[in-house]
RNA sequence: GGGCGAUUAGCUCAGUUGGUUAGAGCAUCCCUCUGAUAAGGGGAAGGUCUCUGGUUCGAGUCCAGAAUCGCCCA
């Protein structure tokens, strides 16, 4: 016996069973035992995830295809390494931490401790991967996780106290074993290959290993300290990497603009053109003259050294009250109030002019002269000029742009073009420092107005405005960037960028466009900017000497080797600060002392190197390569190219010149369910464990297994519902029949395999086998394009077919209450169809398929199963060519449900509803069409109702021809008279035509006064059903119904009423299907003439072991009218 | 500013090398079937295929320009 099955079902908690069985049941484990010894590998590689906070529903999208395939491959019998990995090292880490302690600046870390803050972020990311794994546990995703209540215990202890010693225990195939260290030395190796579990990327390989490949890069002579100007996290107070600005960082922003007037103290105006003598003379005369310049970010002007034109603007020289302005003739409007032109000048005109800067009494500017006049002690001190810069626009602003090298990069390279001075106001903080009198102290987004007010008190200010703009701001924080200059780690990537272009062109990008936007971002790329100046991250193996020269180290070997001072207070801890860099090296040359730079490292290096961390590169080079490169990666797009992917295939072309991994497949955005981003603030963020209680998450992994990869996907509890609806229910439905009809026939699975060839198999049985060779086909091939959209909507195509054809058709084969060849044939064909569903879904569905397959196989219900075998620990189903007579079986079943769905609609027009048999159906077809339709008669009789199909002889009473050239044949023939072919072949008698045509004979026709002899199969025959009939017509085929009722014919109708309400009727008392009945009824006269003629047909089909009239029904009783009669009939249960 | 892509029914999208009458799903309304079905089936309504111009016997499809929206890069 097979356990009930309910037909309705609560999806979510029938998964909290599933868990509940493969954890009982250790199923995957037993999984991974059982492929471990196979000689085939499929090496996937994941991309680790932020441990940062509770997973999201964008998470489960990429998740969903990590556990797809990994299922799809264990299958087909692959061995796998089954590795997750989390993102440890970084900001993200830092900024929450510093926020649950209150903290306000950087500095406060320093103050409270390095170290106690490096043991809270090594807590955060373990709690974080806790809870995340079990999330993914719930999602059904497979993997090789960590005890998670390990993982919480760790992190309790890593702050009480890091050096305590404890011992955790492992079973494997040996036995049990323990591993003993300090809580931080064991936390420092998870992932490895004895302790198992997800790798995380704080561990020590993974940063020595990292170690190791900027070794190998500074051998190369890439590694650099170079200084730049870059966006500034004031909060933070590290540099943020123009990536990370691109991918979230820009938001509005409403600053005060400020026009400020710069002195001119030499200028040469004799390029102008003037609008009369009396205007040059009015410019030669006026005492002040001054250039205005824009900007956005008033705290900059303090930091000006140069104003730059576009050499091919025109600049008007204006006057206005008793000043003289020059701006840029598109820039008039900007212009506070009447103002005289008095000429023009060219930009190219004015290069070279000089001006007094705004902020010259400061120390600061001194200061900058001072230092670029050692620099340059040959030539005159530098004075504020006007240079020409060809990115110079009129859109806003005044055509002049105010430069400070020290604060804006376009600035910074200007600067270094024109060799200037530069000034650096902000310290980390944002702070201006000391030099900047009122201004020291101060925060750089809050000077505006005192800046205004100084420009004021000097002249030097014109007007100010609100000014909303896009302003970077910190992806982590919040904060409004600003831009500082400083000193930065890099590596160099001249001779990198076109290795890893050739290592790109290598991989698979799915979808393709994917390789072009990866190639397109490496021939643009600038040098990789490695460091950070925070705390808790990579340490950057780079020792600084005093006399400024370096040295990058390459493992934990070569520093103990090197080391003089420091090394018995690092040994024992992790790679990270406050420890490491306590350890000197001393140069061997000089003999000077180095020091650790304080910086940390970005953590893209750290997500990139676990091609080789996680596969034991440096310790088992031999399993190394057995499983690099993988087979198969996936993240979402957005970010990627310029974050992991690239990062990934940076430290493989350096390490090995190879590419990572054969397949990335990237997927775009998941947005709610109006296309907005999901944001905690916005209120349309939906939960993982929300969604996953609410709606299943099969549910969610369908939805995402369906999605185009480059499209967004707008996710909400409307698609959840849509796919449970439209796929998951019928499926259900489908099974539950089965098991449901099998019981009450006592009907179980054959024992031997293969004995579905031995059966008496239907048409129709033969018809779903044939279609579930074609899905199975279908589902591999997809599977192996990496292609889960076509897999998916193969499988939802099937299951309809099976549900609305198959079972549909079938389920009279499984009522009747004996037991024959038939039914057997039934039952085994979609017990085949319906195990092999199981297993053809497992790696999309896990856990329906393990509801299912429990009991069709072992007759166990999910809650109660004690069989250690899953579903997912079989083979999945092989492909196989289809026969001939399958094709035909399936273009045969083609044409005859056409056929039924036209019946169908002429019904519908008809008024005559399908109830009410009718004499015959009228087909229309060609001769191949018919062959399907005779051979499929009495399917299509049944569905549409009616006693018999007839070919239409006189073809003229239901259709009329429509007559067309084939275009694609003759419109090239044809050219400029095609059009007068169509309309003479249009003029011809169509019924004339066709029947030419169908005769095999060529048809004449004039065009311009000459016969034009047109072969048959040039010209396109199509029946259409004629105008004012009853029919109903598609691709050739038209359909009419006799609706002529006999008497006979008009009690059937009537008699199948009466079996529909007495079947209400049952359902309504609560009968079971197979209990037996007594019935009484009393009729109208023409319903009782129906009752007699057909009382063995209403007996039959309503269980009913009598059937007699009675003034009085008895028992559960029901009253009704219908077609103009009344009925009252009554049930009693036997 | 540069590159790529898109624009088709109320919504989400198909639409082959140009071929005659542009489709699907969802939503709406009407009808229908039901002894597995929170299901299924049929019908109706809904389109100047973003706009302008061109090539062609013929353009949703090819070309040019414009508008709007994405994405990527500066």
């Amino acid at each position: 016996m097979f356990q009930p099955v309910p037909t309705q079902v609560s999806f979510a908690a029938q998964e909290r069973e599933v868990l509940a069985f493969w954890q009982r049941t250790q199923a995957f484990e037993r999984l991974r035992s059982l492929r471990a010894n196979a000689g085939q590998r499929y090496s996937f590689l994941d991309g680790p995830i932020t441990a940062n906070n509770p997973m999201g529903v964008h998470h489960a999208w990429g998740r969903t295809y990590k556990d797809m395939w990994q299922r799809y491959y264990a299958m087909l019998g692959r061995n796998e390494r089954w590795q997750n990995g989390f993102d440890c090292q970084g900001l993200w880490v830092e900024v929450n931490v510093e926020r649950d302690l209150g903290y306000k600046t950087k500095r406060d870390i320093e103050t409270n401790g390095i170290q106690q803050f490096i043991n809270l972020c090594k807590q955060r990311v373990l709690n974080s991967a806790a809870m995340q794994t079990e999330q993914s546990i719930r999602l059904g995703y497979w993997m090789d996780w960590n005890d998670s209540s390990e993982l919480r215990m760790l992190a309790e202890k890593i702050v009480q106290d890091p050096e305590q010693h404890i011992t955790l225990e492992r079973t494997g195939p040996a036995g049990r074993r323990q591993i003993h260290g300090t809580v931080e030395q064991l936390i420092g190796r998870l992932g490895s290959p004895e302790l198992g579990g997800s790798y995380f990327t704080f561990s020590d390989e993974n940063n020595y290993q990292i170690w190791g490949f900027l070794k190998k890069c500074a051998e190369r002579g890439w590694v650099y300290r170079g200084s730049d100007v870059i966006p500034w996290c004031p909060r933070c107070a590290t540099g943020i990497s123009q990536h990370e600005i691109d991918t979230e960082g820009y938001r509005d922003r409403t600053d005060p603009s400020v026009v400020a007037r710069l002195t001119l103290t030499s200028f040469d105006a004799s390029g102008a053109t003037w609008q009369s003598p009396e205007a040059k003379d009015a410019f030669d005369r006026n005492g002040a003259k001054y250039l205005l310049v824009w900007t956005t970010t008033p705290w900059t002007l303090p930091a000006n050294v140069m104003a730059a034109v576009g050499p091919a603007l025109r600049y008007a020289i204006v006057k206005q009250a008793d000043a003289v302005y020059i701006l840029s003739t598109g820039t008039l409007g900007n212009l506070k109030g009447e103002y005289q032109l008095l000429g023009e000048i060219n930009g190219a005109g004015m290069v070279g002019w000089t001006y007094r800067g705004l902020f010259d009494q400061l120390p600061a500017w001194n200061e900058a002269q001072r230092v670029w006049t050692e620099r340059h002690p040959a030539l005159p001190v530098f004075d504020h000029k006007v240079i020409e810069w060809d990115e110079v626009g009129e859109a806003e602003g005044t055509g002049i742009v105010h430069i400070a090298p020290g604060c804006g990069p376009e600035d910074f390279h200007l600067g270094r073009k024109f060799d200037s001075p530069s000034v650096a106001p902000l310290n980390e903080d944002g702070i201006y420092v000391d030099g900047f009198g009122p201004l020291a102290g101060k925060y750089a987004h809050d000077v505006a107005p005192l800046v205004m007010e100084l420009l004021r008190s000097d002249g030097n200010f014109y007007r100010t405005d609100k000014y909303t703009h896009r302003y970077p701001h910190c992806w982590r924080c919040g904060a409004p960037l600003v831009y500082r200059l400083v000193d930065e780690w890099y590596i160099s990537m001249d001779q990198l960028r076109h290795d890893m272009m050739r290592v790109s062109e290598q991989i698979n990008w799915v979808p393709s466009f994917g390789k072009e936007r990866e190639l397109d971002w490496l021939k643009n790329m600038h040098d990789w900017m490695i460091s950070k100046k925070r705390y808790w991250g990579l340490a950057l193996p780079i020792w600084e000497y005093p006399d400024g020269t370096f040295e990058v180290i390459g493992s934990r070997e070569e520093l103990q080797a090197r080391a003089v001072e420091g090394w018995e207070e690092f040994d024992g801890h992790s790679p990270h600060r406050p420890h490491v860099d306590k350890v000197k090296i001393r140069h061997p040359v000089t003999g000077q002392i180095g020091t650790r730079v304080p910086d940390v490292g970005n953590p893209w290096l750290d997500a990139g190197i676990v091609a080789f961390s996680t596969m034991q590169y440096r310790r088992d080079p031999d399993y190394w390569r057995t499983w690099f490169p993988a087979n198969f990666i996936t993240e979402s797009f957005p970010g990627q190219f310029r974050n992991w992917f690239y990062a990934l295939i940076a430290m493989s072309t350096v390490l090995e010149g190879q590419k990572p991994t054969q397949t990335v497949l990237g997927f775009a955005t998941l947005l709610d369910s109006k296309g907005q981003p999901m944001h905690k603030s916005s209120g349309n963020m939906i939960e993982f464990n929300e969604a996953a209680e609410k709606a299943g998450a099969d549910m969610m992994r369908w939805v995402y297994a369906r999605q185009r990869y480059d499209d967004n996907l707008w996710f909400g509890y409307e698609v959840l519902d849509e796919v449970r609806r439209s796929f998951f229910i019928p499926l259900w439905n489908v099974y539950s029949f089965f098991v449901n009809y099998a019981n009450i026939d006592k009907w179980t699975p054959p024992a031997g395999a293969g004995s579905a060839a031995a059966l008496q198999l239907q048409g129709l049985d033969k018809w779903i086998l044939a279609r579930l060779s074609e899905v199975v086909g279908a589902t591999n091939q997809a599977l192996q394009d990496y292609d889960a959209r076509t897999a998916a909507f193969a499988i939802e195509k099937f299951v309809d077919d099976l549900s609305n054809w198959f079972v549909r058709r079938s389920r009279r084969r499984f009522w009747r209450s004996e037991t024959d060849a038939d039914k057997q044939a039934a039952y085994s064909t979609l017990y085949e169809v319906l195990t092999t569903l199981c297993r053809l879904l497992a790696p999309f569905a896990p856990f329906i398929s393990e509801v299912m397959w429990q009991n069709l196989a072992y007759q166990q219900a999910i809650s109660t199963a004690d069989t250690i075998a899953s579903v997912h620990h079989q083979s999945y189903p092989v492909p196989r060519a289809l026969t001939p007579d399958e094709v035909n079986l399936l273009r045969e079943t083609e044409i005859a449900r056409r056929t039924v769905n036209l019946g169908h609609s002429t019904r519908a027009q008809s008024k005559v509803k399908l109830r009410q048999p009718l004499a015959r159906a009228m087909v229309v077809a060609d001769e191949s069409a018919r062959a399907a339709i005779r051979e499929h008669a009495d399917v299509i009789s049944d569905e549409l109702n009616v006693k018999g199909i007839e070919f239409v002889e006189r073809e003229s009473d239901l259709v009329t021809y429509k007559i067309m050239p084939d275009s694609r044949k003759l419109g090239p023939k044809f050219a400029g008279d095609f059009p007068k072919v169509r309309a003479a072949l249009a003029a011809l008698d169509p019924f004339a035509v066709a029947a030419a045509v169908k005769a095999q004979q060529p048809v004449a026709v004039q065009v311009n006064g000459h016969a034009v002899t047109l072969a048959p199969e040039d010209i396109l025959v199509q029946a259409m059903p004629r105008e004012g009939l009853i029919v109903a017509g598609e691709e050739g085929i038209v359909v009419a119904l006799d609706t002529k009722l006999t008497e006979k014919l008009e009690y059937e109708g009537l008699a199948r009423e009466v079996v529909r309400h007495l079947n209400d009727l049952r359902k309504e008392a609560g009968l079971e299907l197979t209990d037996r009945i007594m019935t009484e009824y009393s009729a109208s006269a023409k319903l009782e003439a129906a009752f007699s003629v057909f009382s063995d047909y209403i007996r039959t089909e309503t269980l009913s072991v009598r059937l007699e009239k009675s003034e009085f029904p008895a028992g559960k009783a029901a009253s009704d009218s219908f077609d103009g009669e009344s009925l009252t009939i009554g049930i009693v249960k036997v």
